[in-house]
DNA sequence: CCAACACTCCCCCTTTGGGGGGAGTGTTGG
DNA sequence: CCAACACTCCCCCCAAAGGGGGAGTGTTGG
């Protein structure tokens, strides 16, 4: 079974090599750190199992997951990923990648995963559903629309303007929004709308 | 020579550990993955060398590492971390650490700090250095201080009395940061530092 | 020595934020 | 049908932000 790993960190290739190299069914016959690499990686070595990070350097490894998912159909692919948002894990959840993983679930979770994927399954880390759970927070349509232009910075009398509602009706919004966010100033809300990815 | 391992992903920490295995010098006494935990390993098991993420869970890594390196003056701190901070870094370098890597650094740049360190040399790695570059932006000390803190989402007043200055003079600043960033709300001051990875 | 600059604090002003409350619509699902 | 909920707007209050100005220290480098 060969596989492509791709992460930017030189450092956690070889933290996964390492661990994968237990399994002697498993080799690895690429490594790249860049997303603009993994496709042709991929066309050249035609692996059975793809090893993505999310944030790496050069273009949008969403978009090119989705790519190569359509494009090679038999090709698992295992996001790996050191990023807890909310919004990213929900997003490739629901597009239906095979394997979700956290760089700081058990390292033998991966091994796991891959036991799963080769029985056909789809995996899902502990660790992801648990976020996953957090996109309980409800936020309405309207509340994410001020939540957005909030954080662009936009002042209130703009916000109302641009949504062709109140100031005091955006005043309403933002009270709601740090209430269901637990914020106390619009700083915080940031930190947290970011931290949750609600963004 | 023995080494403290902390970082919270255990990936990275195997893959560290490989990449140390080839120097037979050194021998990992302890793994820990919270902030928490590291004082005591570093207490029981006395190591040469401490190799630390900055990003953990559990308390300051900062503070820690500024504890450790007054009450173990023999103790050699590797600070290793994902994080392309610019005030970080230069506040680490600042602080004196031994060794500044990024984990987009190439591998061999750890066993070079390695050897280095044992000259008894500081080493800060080239990606480190570059990233140092960016302090041209023009930012005082205290500006970056109070940065920060406004990033956190600190009112006015508890900046004040953290830094022990005037509520006006923290006005003062925020002023001039917002003027020397371009920015006109506090949230675009947010979204511009992060572009500039100030923080 | 003196200019530059970081650091500190103060005044003025208007707008926004943050916390509390209430209340009217309209739509929708049980 | 009615309760739930999203959406809209209003009142009160006070603290903070944002924009403009000035001005006093101390330190440091040319």
């Amino acid at each position: 079974m060969k596989f492509v790993l791709a992460d930017d960190h030189a450092i956690v290739r070889q933290g996964i090599k390492t661990l994968l190299s237990r399994d002697s069914m498993l080799s690895c016959v690429a490594e790249v750190d860049d997303i603009d690499l993994v496709m042709d990686a991929v066309e050249q070595q035609a692996p059975d199992l793809l090893i993505l990070d999310y944030k790496m350097p050069g273009g949008d490894a969403f978009a090119t997951a989705l790519k190569l998912k359509e494009e090679k159909p038999n090709l698992k692919i295992i996001f790996f990923t050191g990023i807890h948002s909310l919004e990213l894990l929900s997003k490739l959840s629901q597009a239906g990648f095979d394997v979700l993983l956290l760089k700081a679930d058990a390292p033998e979770e991966l091994l796991r995963a891959i036991r799963e994927i080769n029985k056909g399954k789809k995996f899902v880390s502990p660790l992801v559903k648990n976020e996953i759970q957090k996109t309980e927070i409800g936020l309405t349509g309207r509340e994410l629309q001020v939540l957005n232009l909030i954080l662009m910075g936009w002042p209130r009398k703009e916000i109302a303007d641009h949504l062709d509602i109140s100031a005091e009706t955006v005043k309403t919004y933002r009270k709601n929004l740090m209430r269901k966010l637990d914020a106390h100033t619009a700083t915080e809300m940031i930190i947290k709308a970011r931290e949750l990815s609600l963004v």
